[in-house]
RNA sequence: GGACACUUAGUUCAGCGGGAGAACGCUUCCUUCACACGGAAGAGGUCACAAGUUCGAUCCUUGUAGUGUCCACCA
């Protein structure tokens, strides 16, 4: 027996362990066909938010609904190692260690790393088992697993001998606070207030000057000339003139070129090839030096004479006074403008000459494009994602893929300690004793980029690569399309010729109430397992899952976790119920048409159309639609209809109880095995509760629409019913009376109905009631139906009695005229479907057939 | 400067070319044998605005306004 309220902690207790203790979570079962999905894998480096809970969860529900339609689902596990994330996380550890970082080895720095990784993957391994993920941990990998370290250098080695990677100085940006580059993607450009600052370039040899403006005065310490347009009047005449770099006092050319946009500020531009990609263009163009001026930790360096060591801020301060001084100085304007962060710690980012490994992105992006024009294309889900991602993979740029950091996969190029010459290699040469290796490591995306093929076995060919690639389905958030979705498939498409995964489903970010994204300086987020405690995860997971629609972001609001609670809950005490009246020894009967009432012919309909409405829902990946429609189901169809009206039978000495008592078993099972998917801990606890069950839900196939239990006709008689129990319902609240008060009806009926619904009319209503056709000789209240009428006779004053004819018949008139209005246009007539023109028809007839029964009935008021 | 979303009940959100839906909140009533984490019955919306397409627009098209997000090297 089951309690009277549904405790999530004794429901959720034991359960995971033991699906995971029989295997259920791990594939392989070759007579079935396949699905596959990898994990998104999650940092190394903290604990997994709400965020994680609804990727993992719509994955979750994915995989057990696969699961139970007859696939070999493999959800394959793993974690990333996040090069600057993890490194910065477990440097901060050892400063506050009281560790000297500046004196340690790249050796014990790894020491410590793979200590923190190990921590890490504990605090994340418990959290998955928490949400109650079906994940095979028998295949979890981790991106720097010895597997994956091959496949990232056969990758490198494969690229670089295809040419599409190379070693190049170019301007990269350079996160002085990590000291490491970064690809364009990891800068975020956020709107600064800043100031333009105006100088006086003094032309040579003359008396003139060049006004020039700037945002960083401090990079005109790596100025080499000062560029207009060549059509820019103004300037015509300086063509052939140095100017005086009024920070250095160093002498530069005047350089027309047509980069130069006249309108914009004084039309002179200071050109700083170092510390600018445009300026480098203009640098490479006309053969100029190139020098650098800042340190590593963006302090200056030599170059910049007195300034040496000074931070590039307090630098622009001192210089400016400098300037000023000197009377050079003309102005500045506050402007708001985007200035460039490091993605990880929010600083300022320099752009930087500097020599990097690339990845030519052209020819892999045009690869992409193509395939997406193909039968092979990656699906997105929602499409418009498609857009997204085809947008930036036409405007891509080379991507910087080595990082300045220790944490990651050493860059397998190794140099010769004599000649210099460059071998790009899977293995060490084999006089490694003359060769240097690369210091660097690769961009922690280079690696993820692989994933769904180097966690299943790539290079080698392995079974699970044959039978599990390409994936199936991969779930993540939009956010992470540039970073991880379109790299995953130009990696795969060059490198394996397939796409990695045929769907790619697409969901949100979570935000707090007010609609902010949660983060740690807002304080707002909130912690699943808090979530878990208070209401139990099922609840969390149904939260999560039935919130928003695909694509869109979705707010935490802690009272809607409480109503799935409650809804639950309901599930619960309706399964409990239902297990309450099977009797001992029960044994299912064959249901038929010929044993089944109407009542249960209609309940059966709701249920397999439910189960119809909810399976394609499923197919769309749209689990919010599916589940309002199981949601509808329990709550009007079964608990509130079925449930209450089949006491009738089972309380009486009724024959069919038997019958009753298998359609409410079906029933209960059939929500039991649609809810499992989103709630697979009370649906455990319910099933095993079944009669007739097997070892778990787990090994439950998902339900099929029976046809033959959807009736099309006869079932009128049901709705009749429910409206007029609604309407004495109303009656008896209306006119203040007991829900129990006694009142006469009298009722005429368009259709034959059967016993039941005496039955029925008369237990809901509690009131006797008689069958008349003519009910407009009687004086009460009218109510007109689709299928019938009923009239409550009753103590109400004429008055009120009159004005709610003259309501209804207010509204006849108002739906006739609607109707004619349609039905005498005859372009309505001529272009709209017959069938809209027919319904139209019969509920013209329909109107008109009530209103005439008003019309006579408020005659004789 | 581009691109993509969004604007529907008090609030958070679904939905749809042919009579506006849910949850929470609100009102009235009910502890009768699954559930008061409940039940019954209600109130509450010019579907942002304007034009167009259509027999018919909340839905499609275009424009306007507002909100949000992403992309973009303008000194």
């Amino acid at each position: 027996m089951l309690d009277k309220r549904y405790s999530p902690k004794d429901v959720e207790q034991g359960k995971y362990e033991t699906w995971k203790e029989k295997g259920y979570f791990t594939a392989g079962d070759k007579s079935k066909n396949p699905f596959s999905m990898v994990i998104p894998p999650p940092n190394v480096t903290g604990k997994l938010h709400l965020g994680h809970a609804w990727n993992t969860t719509i994955q979750d529900i994915i995989a057990r609904y696969k699961k139970m339609q007859g696939y070999d689902v493999l959800w394959l596990p793993g974690m990333d190692h996040a090069g600057i994330a993890t490194q910065a996380k477990v440097m901060a550890k050892l400063v506050s260690m009281g560790i000297d970082v500046t004196k340690i080895s790249r050796e014990e720095f790894l020491k410590y790393a793979w200590a923190w990784k190990h921590e890490y993957a504990e605090n994340i391994h418990n959290q998955w088992a928490k949400m109650g993920l079906m994940l095979d941990y028998s295949r979890e990998r981790f991106t720097l697993d010895e597997g994956l370290n091959l496949a990232v250098r056969k990758v490198f080695v494969d690229l670089y001998n295809k040419g599409l990677i190379y070693q190049g100085e170019r301007i990269i940006s350079w996160d002085p606070v990590q000291q490491t580059a970064l690809s364009n993607i990891e800068v975020i450009h956020q709107d600064d207030e800043g100031y333009m600052y105006y100088f006086k370039y003094h032309v040579v040899d003359s008396d003139d000057y060049l006004e020039v403006a700037t945002t960083r005065p401090e990079t005109m310490f790596g100025d080499t000339c000062v560029c207009v347009n060549p059509n820019d009047e103004r300037y015509l005449k300086y063509h052939h003139c140095k100017v005086i770099n009024p920070a250095n006092g160093e002498i530069i050319p005047i350089i027309p070129d047509e980069y130069v946009d006249i309108a914009f500020g004084t039309g002179a531009m200071k050109c700083t090839p170092a510390h600018d990609p445009n300026d480098f263009n203009i640098g490479k163009k006309y053969g100029l030096e190139m020098p650098t001026i800042f340190n590593k930790d963006a302090s200056m360096n030599e170059k910049c004479g007195k300034y040496v060591g000074m931070d590039r801020f307090e630098c622009r301060e001192a210089l400016l006074k400098d300037i000023e001084s000197r009377g050079d100085f003309i102005k500045k304007e506050k402007i708001i403008h985007a200035v460039g962060h490091s993605q990880r710690n929010n600083c300022v980012v320099e752009p930087m000459l500097s020599k990097q490994w690339f990845v030519k992105m052209k020819p892999l992006a045009e690869e992409a494009i193509k395939n997406q024009q193909g039968k092979d294309r990656v699906n997105f889900i929602p499409q418009r994602f498609e857009n997204t991602f085809l947008q930036w993979m036409n405007n891509i740029e080379d991507w910087c893929i080595s990082r300045q950091l220790w944490w990651g996969h050493r860059i397998p190029a190794y140099y010769h300690k004599v000649t210099g010459e460059v071998v790009v290699s899977e293995n060490p040469p084999k006089d490694i004793e003359n060769y240097v290796q690369d210091n660097d490591v690769l961009d922690t995306w280079f690696s993820s980029g692989l994933w769904p093929f180097s966690t299943l076995g790539w290079p080698e060919k392995t079974e699970d690569l044959e039978r599990y690639f390409p994936t199936s389905c991969l779930v993540t958030a939009y956010d992470i399309i540039f970073f991880w979705v379109s790299r995953m498939i130009f990696q795969s498409l060059n490198i394996t010729d397939r796409k990695p995964f045929s769907d790619v489903v697409i969901h949100g970010l979570v935000r707090d109430e007010l609609g902010r994204k949660m983060s740690k300086s807002l304080g707002n987020g909130v912690d699943p397992i808090d979530v878990i405690d208070k209401y139990g995860v099922d609840a969390l997971r149904y939260f999560l899952t039935t919130n928003s629609t695909p694509g869109q972001d979705m707010r935490y609001i802690e009272e809607k976790v409480a109503s799935g609670a409650n809804y639950l809950n309901k599930i619960w005490n309706s399964a409990r119920y239902v297990l309450s009246v099977v009797p001992e020894g029960f044994k299912e009967v064959k249901l038929s048409k010929d044993n089944l009432s109407v009542l249960d012919k209609w309940l059966l309909t709701r249920l397999n159309l439910t189960i119809k409405n909810v399976t394609a829902n499923m197919e769309k990946y749209d689990f919010n639609a599916a589940s309002s429609h199981l949601y509808n189901f329990v709550y009007d169809d079964f608990c509130s209809q079925y449930l209450e009206m089949s006491k009738v039978k089972l309380y009486g000495d009724d024959a069919s109880k038997n019958v009753t008592v298998t359609v409410l078993l079906k029933a209960l099972k059939s929500i039991i095995l649609l809810i499992y998917p989103y709630t697979p801990f009370i649906a455990e606890e319910l099933y095993l509760n079944l009669p007739n069950h097997l070892e778990s839900v787990m090994l439950e196939s998902y339900p099929k629409v029976e046809k033959e239990f959807i009736f099309k006709d006869g079932l009128e008689e049901i709705e009749l019913l429910f409206d007029m129990i609604r309407d004495v319902r109303n009656y008896k609240i209306t006119n203040q009376l007991a829900p129990n008060a006694k009142l006469g009806l009298t009722i005429s009926l368009k259709i034959k109905v059967s016993n039941d619904f005496a039955t029925l009319l008369n237990r809901f209503t509690f009131s006797e009631f008689e069958v008349k056709d003519d009910l407009s000789t009687l004086s009460g209240d009218l109510f007109t139906y689709n299928y019938g009428s009923m009239i409550i006779s009753s103590g109400v004053s004429k008055e009120e009695a009159r004005d709610k004819l003259e309501k209804e018949i207010a509204f006849e008139k108002s739906e006739i005229k609607r109707s004619e209005g349609m039905l005498n246009n005859p372009n309505f007539l001529a272009k709209a479907p017959k069938e809209k023109v027919e319904t139209e028809k019969a509920k013209l007839k329909l109107h008109q057939d009530n209103l005439k029964e008003l019309e006579e009935k408020l005659k004789k008021i």
